[in-house]
RNA sequence: GGGCGCUUAGCUCAGUGGUAGAGCACUACCUUGACAUGGUAGGGGUCAUAGGUUCGAACCCUAUAGCGCCCACCA
């Protein structure tokens, strides 16, 4: 017997035991289904339309076409977020759909190392462990803690995701760092190293001083600052105070304009007043750079000024990167430290002078007073010491953006370094055709062109991190720093040797790959690459990736590119992309707004399935989704409506009947449900074959609850409660039929509730020899009946009717009245008599008669081309009624003069398609009769 | 500066050419033999604005306003 009361929070840790000891998602291990009452049941005589025998075969074999997803790594260290839960439950949903539609499944699970965030959490445990830090510890022992950390923290994410019910092929877990997917990446290094699209450079790159690494530019945030000081020379209510600058510029270091003065070196007592956003970058400058048609400045082009506290003279070139409009026309030059002066230092042969360290403090390229000073101290001390020189013109606030590092949040400085690069604008031309001619497909398609926007201006992607935890980059150097490339130490240094005619003692490169440099191989990588295994071959290119938006420049793009210049062939036919999950107030959930929810709370509190069915009904079309707990606790309550029922189903004994076929049953109401049930399955199926969940998972919803529990289940209590138990059985039957067929619908979606009423209802009928995560998706031709719907659809608008009727009378629920017929014909009479019970059941009527005109004090309801009366006799007041019946006649013509409006229209009547004429002239004659009737009954109230 | 998207009921959102929808919230009634985490009925919208196309526009086109996101730039 099932419990009286729903408690998720029990059942889904053993329902995910059970599928875990079955090993029921195991890739290439299709059983074959169909076997037993459940599968033929749902194959039927209805499996064979719409083209699913062809797939039902496949599925019989065990043999179905293979359908990959490989998920998107989380950090092998992190913890389930709402992102997650949105992401995998997606990924669920069609993989526990194609499953069932006997698809040979394969999700292909694992974590990524996560090279920077990883090593920053094992590095601040470190700190606050008070243990010595990583370069105390020195490279060998500080991997060691984080291996020793994923060996610890490692399976809590892939826990999480069994919790919240992922089918992926667990026995087929990967992790980045494996030694596998290591020689993967360390192939692809050697061969696009090879191929000249992986190579050395020194140029500026984004440097994050709090990670002392660089980054690429997808790693660098832009924040908008203003700041607040306003001040200028020869100010005399506001005089210049050291002291509130630092203070000011402590809250607020950036946001600010300054404008300095450069003394001319021939003549001091002239200046060039050049504006900058960084102050203590002047130290650098190499140049002071004008446009070459800025009149202002013609006389100025190749004398020289004084950089003032350094005291070097740098030469005033014409440049047309400088801008008349802006500032004053003349820019400060420092090549070391902009990514613009970088260039016009390169055009006009400037110096590149480098005046910071790692660490973001001033080196010993500048004066002594400023060596060590951390930036921002400096500035102050730049800004305070050109104000004594009397070289400060003015600060002044301004808004602009500063970069900052995505993960460490300080702001970001281009740093003059030597980096490796990979040639993505090369790679970039393939991956950019196979989305154009369609051998990858985004969903929606609209992203294309975000992705093409991005992939035809890509900039070459640095790909070395100064970092420890990660893939070691294969590159040697000799003695003269001579670099040798190579797949193993042994070939670098048999390569070093033949260089150098001599064995030569060499030393790795002590940089790691960004991590998305091994996140891109992820979808051959984890199929076995670089071997050919059968699971590549079988499996890739993979049939589908879902994905949020946020990344599609950070890991597919570069999985495209990777995919095609190292198998040929897309990664992927589809990217489904999915919105991020933002807060009610529709912010992004962070820690430090405090608006985040934890899945694991909300899976504990409500279920894994309801929150499964918030996050499937929510996503829509790659919009982001405000995330409400409400709309949880309204899935809850749904899965406790289903749970419910069964337990209706299981008190009347509706057990699954052997051999039942849909097609055969005789009871009005049986067909009807069947013909539904059919119409429910088609719109669920087209929905997930659209990639369209919430439309999936609303159909499901109003299936199960607005349809076979509001109406069907109420429809068919007469007869479970009959005497007829030809009826009554037959009933049962389809009672169970249906509801099997309502789990196998919800199952994507909510896995573990069907899961285990599914199993429950073993000891009752034929016993299962499989799961129901393994059985067939239900698909059906041919149980819809156009007069079945007639008929039925009579009874439910007629107990609607009534119901409206009474309640709008305040008549009391527990009132039963009698219903009258007017003047019906026999299609009318006989359905009537026919459903008598029912309709009395959920109409509280004491009984239906005919007659042959309406009677006197009688509320009137019309339904289609029915009329039909409620005596009156001191149940209702006239009042009420007749302004109900106004109401409804006001309605109803308001309703025939849009129809008027149309047919009387004649461009409506030459152009409009006949069908549309013809519904608008059946509507109009319908809505008539109503009004006719009822007009008659309200006259009759006099 | 470039690009993308959004604006529909109190709230969150579906709806892409033919009678405006859902969930939640709200109101009234109901311990009806699965379910009060429930049932029944009901109120509530000139579909951002202005033009245009069309027999017909929430839907297609143009413009405007507001909001959001992405990319680039920032002396």
């Amino acid at each position: 017997m099932l419990e009286k009361t729903f408690q998720p929070a029990e059942i889904e840790p053993r329902i995910a035991n059970e599928w875990n000891k079955a090993e029921a998602f195991q890739a290439g291990s299709a059983k074959a289904p169909g076997r037993g009452a459940a599968g033929r049941g749902a194959a039927g005589r209805g499996a064979a339309g719409r083209g699913a025998a062809g797939r039902g075969a496949a599925a019989a074999s065990g043999n179905g076409e293979p359908f990959c997803v490989v998920i998107p790594p989380p950090n092998v260290t992190g913890s389930l977020h709402l992102g997650h839960a949105l992401n995998n439950t997606l990924q669920d949903v069609y993989v526990r759909f194609e499953r069932m539609r006997g698809k040979d499944v394969l999700w292909q699970p694992g974590t990524d190392h996560a090279g920077i965030a990883t090593q920053m959490v094992v590095e601040r445990q470190l700190a606050a462990a008070k243990l010595p830090g990583r370069r105390e510890m020195g490279r060998d022992a500080f991997v060691e803690k984080v291996w020793a950390w994923k060996a610890e923290s490692g399976g809590t994410i892939v826990n999480q995701l069994k919790r919240l019910g992922c089918s992926c092929d667990w026995s087929r877990e990967r992790f980045t760092m494996d030694p596998g997917l290591s020689a993967a990446v360390v192939k692809v290094f050697v061969e696009l190293h090879g191929r000249g699209l992986i190579y050395k450079d020194k140029r500026l790159v984004n440097w994050d001083p709090k990670f002392q690494t660089a980054i690429s530019d997808l790693e660098v945030v832009a924040e908008e600052k203003r700041g607040s000081i306003v001040w200028a020379d020869g100010d005399a209510e506001k005089p210049f105070d050291v002291e509130a600058l630092r203070k000011a510029l402590a809250r607020d270091p950036s946001g600010h304009m300054y404008h300095f003065r450069y003394p001319l070196s021939a003549d001091p007592s002239r200046f060039v007043v050049v504006a900058t956003t960084r102050p203590e970058t002047m130290l650098g400058d190499s140049a002071v750079a004008v446009h070459p048609t800025d009149e202002r400045y013609t006389g100025l082009v190749g004398q020289t000024v004084q950089l003032p506290l350094v005291g070097r003279d740098i030469p005033i070139v014409a440049d047309e990167y400088s801008d008349p409009e802006k500032g004053t026309g003349a820019v400060k030059i420092t090549p070391a430290h902009d990514f613009n002066d970088f260039e016009v230092g390169k055009r006009h042969g400037l110096a590149q002078i480098n005046i910071l360290d790692a660490q973001g403090k001033l080196n010993g390229e500048v004066p002594e007073a400023y060596r060590g000073l951390d930036r921002f101290e400096a500035r102050v001390r730049v800004v305070a010491d050109l104000h004594a020189l009397g070289l400060l013109a003015k600060i002044e606030p301004t808004t602009h953006t500063v970069p900052h590092g995505d993960r460490s949040g300080v702001v970001i400085e281009p740093w003059l370094t030597d980096q490796w690069y990979c040639n993505a604008g090369e790679l970039a031309k393939e991956a950019i055709r196979a989305v154009e001619d369609g051998r990858t497909e985004f969903v929606p398609k609209n992203w294309e062109k975000t992705y093409f926007e991005w992939m035809h201006n890509i900039q070459p992607w640095c790909i070395s991190r100064q970092l420890w935890w990660g893939h070691q980059i294969p590159a040697w150097y000799g003695p003269d720093g001579q670099v040798f490339v190579a797949a193993a130490e042994a070939d670098a240094t048999a390569a070093a040797t033949a260089h150098y005619g001599k064995p030569t003692p060499l030393t790795r490169d002590p940089d790691v790959l960004d991590t998305w440099f091994s996140a891109a191989l992820w979808p051959f990588s984890t199929l076995g690459w670089p071997d050919e295994t059968p699971e590549l071959a079988r499996y890739y290119p993979t049939a589908l990736l879902v994905t949020g938006r946020d990344i599609i420049f950070f890991w597919v793009a570069r999985m495209m590119m990777m995919g095609l210049a190292f198998r040929g062939e897309v990664p992927f036919k589809k990217v489904a992309i999915h919105g991020l999950v933002l807060d009610e107030k529709g912010q992004k959930m962070s820690k430090s707004k405090g608006n985040v929810e934890d899945p694991l709370g909300l899976m504990d509190e409500y279920g894994a399935d309801a929150l499964r069915f918030t996050m499937a009904a929510l996503s829509t079309q790659g919009r982001d989704i405000r995330f409400s707990k409400q709309r949880v606790e309204g899935y809850r309550n749904f899965a406790t409506k289903l749970w419910n029922a069964a337990r209706f189903a299981e008190m009347n004994e509706c057990v699954r009947a052997k051999d039942f076929d849909p097609a055969g049953v005789q009871d009005p109401l049986n067909r009807w449900i069947a013909g539904e049930t059919e119409r429910a399955a088609r719109e669920v199926t087209d929905a997930l074959e659209a990639h369209r969940t919430n439309h999936a998972a609303i159909a499901v919803y109003e299936f199960i609850w607005g349809t076979f529990c509001d109406w069907y289940l109420e429809l068919v209590k007469s007869h479970l409660m009959g005497d007829d138990e030809a009826v009554k059985n037959e009933t049962r039957a389809t009672v169970a039929w249906t509801l099997d067929q309502c789990l196998k619908l919800l199952h994507p979606f909510m896995p573990f509730i069907t899961e285990e009423l599914w199993a429950h209802m073993v000891e009752y009928g034929v016993a299962r020899d499989d799961l129901l995560c393994r059985s067939t998706w239900p698909v059906f031709e041919g149980l819809a009946d156009a007069k079945i719907d007639a008929e039925v659809g009579f009874v439910v608008a007629l107990v609607s009717e009534v119901r409206s009727v009474r309640q709008e009378m305040n008549i009391s629920a527990g009132t039963k009245v009698p219903l009258v017929f007017v003047a019906a014909e026999a299609s009318v009479r006989d359905r009537a008599t026919r459903h008598e019970e029912t309709i009395s059941r959920l109409a509280r009527l004491e009984g239906i008669t005919f007659a042959k005109t309406a009677p006197k004090e009688a509320a009137v309801l019309v339904v289609g081309e029915t009329t039909a009366a409620i005596p009156l006799k001191g149940l209702i007041d006239f009042d009420a009624e007749k302004k109900r019946l106004e109401k409804e006649i006001a309605s109803a013509e308001a309703d025939i003069a849009k129809m008027d409006a149309k047919l009387d229209n004649p461009n409506f009547m030459a152009r409009a398609k006949p069908e549309a004429i013809e519904e608008s002239q059946a509507r109009k004659a319908e809505l008539l009769g109503q009004v006719k009737r009822l007009s008659a009954a309200a006259k009759r109230l006099g």
